[in-house]
DNA sequence: GTAGCCGGTATCCGAACGGATACCACCTGC
DNA sequence: GCAGGTGGTATCCGTTCGGATACCGGCTAC
């Protein structure tokens, strides 16, 4: 899923921890519970996810609420602001895209 | 010096390492030699520049040039093209200033 | 009663990060 | 000959990051 909405492995622009702004993304829609963030989140460990969003949550981006037996995960103002320079920071990397592999592939050419 | 600049410290937005957003700041002017990238840089050491150039010259952010008995660091387009999102960043950082600091002070105040 | 989902926590681990310190070769100026 | 600057490297160290694994209480369905 990732792969396609943002690609974030060879980008340097990072957004909190390796997680958050995928996190983000996995919210812009709505409200999530937690275990409904673990699956577009492949293989992340509840102890990780955890970890992200108690982070996240004293940094005031998103909002816990355990209600009705469930817990759901929702943006605050401030996280959902994140999502325009989380888009410009896409835009460039998808416009310099074939220069960042390039870079990486040189080193692999001459060291790998 | 980069109190001023850039609000880095509070911002969940990073571009590469601690250092990569500071020195493509220090290097926007022009070519800089290797201890005229520490002045700025307070603090730093020689060994944590020196990976921090390596790994930005591996990203084909910088070019490294040994002329004339002294060395030069000097942005590629691709690393002056991280201004543009450095830009955005920062920009969002400021205009949410205070709520960032609100969130990261309410924790102080429940838990320090 | 027991199997299963939910939303975690506790513990352990290896790797990476960032820094402190010491040291180095090379060159310059006195 | 010796101090000082330049551009590093080598070694050690504590902390953090991300993950694997095991376990937990609360509830539901059968």
């Amino acid at each position: 899923m990732f792969d396609e909405i943002c690609p974030s492995d060879l980008s340097p622009i990072r957004f909190g921890d390796k997680w958050t702004g995928m996190v983000i993304r996995c919210l812009e829609g709505g409200p999530r519970r937690f275990s409904e963030l673990r699956v577009p989140l492949r293989g992340i460990t509840a102890k990780v996810l955890t970890k992200s969003l108690r982070t996240m949550e004293r940094d005031g981006l998103v909002t816990r609420r355990a209600a009705d037996r469930q817990v759901v995960y929702e943006l605050t103002l401030l996280g959902r602001s994140m999502l325009a320079p989380m888009d410009t920071a896409c835009a460039w990397a998808r416009e310099h895209w074939d220069e960042l592999l390039d870079a990486r592939e040189g080193v692999a050419d001459h060291r790998g």
